[in-house]
DNA sequence: TTATTTTGCGTTGAATTTACACAAAACTAC
DNA sequence: GTAGTTTTGTGTAAATTCAACGCAAAATAA
């Protein structure tokens, strides 16, 4: 008995702006099934290409944004999970920067846009299945992986990243003792700069130090932030 | 243009033996590509069966082993990680307890068998990599969720406990240290036997209450165990 | 110039983690 | 059956980490 079964990629992209909500890039369908519906961006693998690759083709095709950070979330297999074929998707987990946000509407799928977190419509599939288990996953990496930094631009005030993990996480931080801990570890810098003043006391402009974070790690070095 | 990749999963399925070495069950494939090579045990998926019921499947077939535990652990999706058709692998971790070593060679495969972590052969594809991916799983989970217990058996001394972790994570413990930790958790407790006695003082033995554990998961517990 | 917003910073008590050693229970070999 | 060996079982003190807490300084807005 031949086996027919399709392989999907689909990807649930997140991106934060400042001390505004998360947002995840959803697409209109154009097609059946569920024409009309919203859902992750993604589509067919093809032949020759790697699943991240099509992650990424799929991504540019669709929304036009280029992602900062990508890994595999969880491959989806369910017989009935598409209504007509038997269709496998592999699930990626991305993160996009502020300064990749821009949508290039002109491509291949009818629409694509940010939607923030706490306003997801409807969508097609199981879609609603992954980005739930992305939501989870995400949350779960803010606490033993330095990885808000890439939803904040390259520099950025302190008080950008306590507003990342409180409302992503929906729990309050202590200001004084996040601040402690996260300086504490040594892979966070000043660039010298200030902010240019909204309103209130200009902060001192911080930098993730990649190089710095990776050779404390290969040292046996774990980030990690609890909270209460 | 029609997309032609064939689906399959592979299990990577750890047991320990009371005071021996984690081992890995492999098979030793019967045909092209890689004939008389050992694998993982997997295949293809069927048209109409969930991605778990094929790991089961292929694992009875394959070796007669039941599991205890089951995982998603990564899909492997390499253009040419296949030297035929294209085949994108979703892989299983897995844990049996030792009353379910028992192979049962007279199925499918021509050969399956438990070998060592610590003297694993030449393997098939790219099932070395699917291999040191699940060995770190395992590794990593130690710390943060009890999985230790599915590959002891219901009832254990202490001692088991503590060596698997030893030998998994090959690293030492301060017994008296770990012992406390595990037992303030409230999630093992004694059954009132004692181990039949080996060379040495009889061992209370203790089983792992899993509900108990799910009661204080759901309630915000987090099991974690550091090592220095 | 006064009020408001936001940043930046230090201390103390509580809780947790680490380091560390010796006696009791069984078996083994004589 | 005695002495030696192996394995189990347990407590305390010092060091570290975590949690709680408030106020002054720099800017903008009114």
């Amino acid at each position: 008995m031949l086996q027919n079964i399709k392989v999907a990629v689909d990807a649930v992209v997140f991106g934060y702006e400042s001390k505004k909500n998360l947002s995840v890039l959803l697409i209109k369908r154009g097609v059946e099934p569920f024409k009309n519906t919203w859902a992750l961006p993604g589509g067919l693998v093809l032949e020759d290409e790697s699943l991240e690759d099509a992650v990424e083709r799929e991504l540019l095709e669709e929304t036009g944004v280029q992602i900062d950070y990508l890994e595999q979330l969880y491959s989806f297999g369910k017989p009935k999970r598409d209504p007509r074929n038997r269709v496998v998707s592999i699930s990626y987990f991305g993160l996009v920067k502020p300064n990749h946000f821009k949508i290039q509407a002109d491509t291949d799928a009818a629409e694509a846009q940010w939607f923030p977190i706490t306003d997801i419509p409807e969508l097609a599939f199981d879609h609603k299945s992954i980005l739930d288990l992305a939501k989870a996953r995400l949350k779960s990496k803010l606490h033993y992986q330095p990885i808000g930094f890439d939803l904040l631009s390259k520099s950025f005030p302190f008080s950008d990243l306590e507003h990342l993990y409180t409302t992503i996480l929906e729990k309050d931080i202590d200001r004084r003792n996040f601040r402690k801990k996260l300086m504490s570890f040594g892979i966070i810098e000043e660039t010298g700069e200030m902010s240019q003043s909204g309103s209130g006391r200009p902060a001192k402009l911080f930098q993730f130090n990649t190089k710095k974070y990776k050779a404390l790690a290969k040292d046996g070095f774990h980030f990690e932030i609890k909270f209460v």
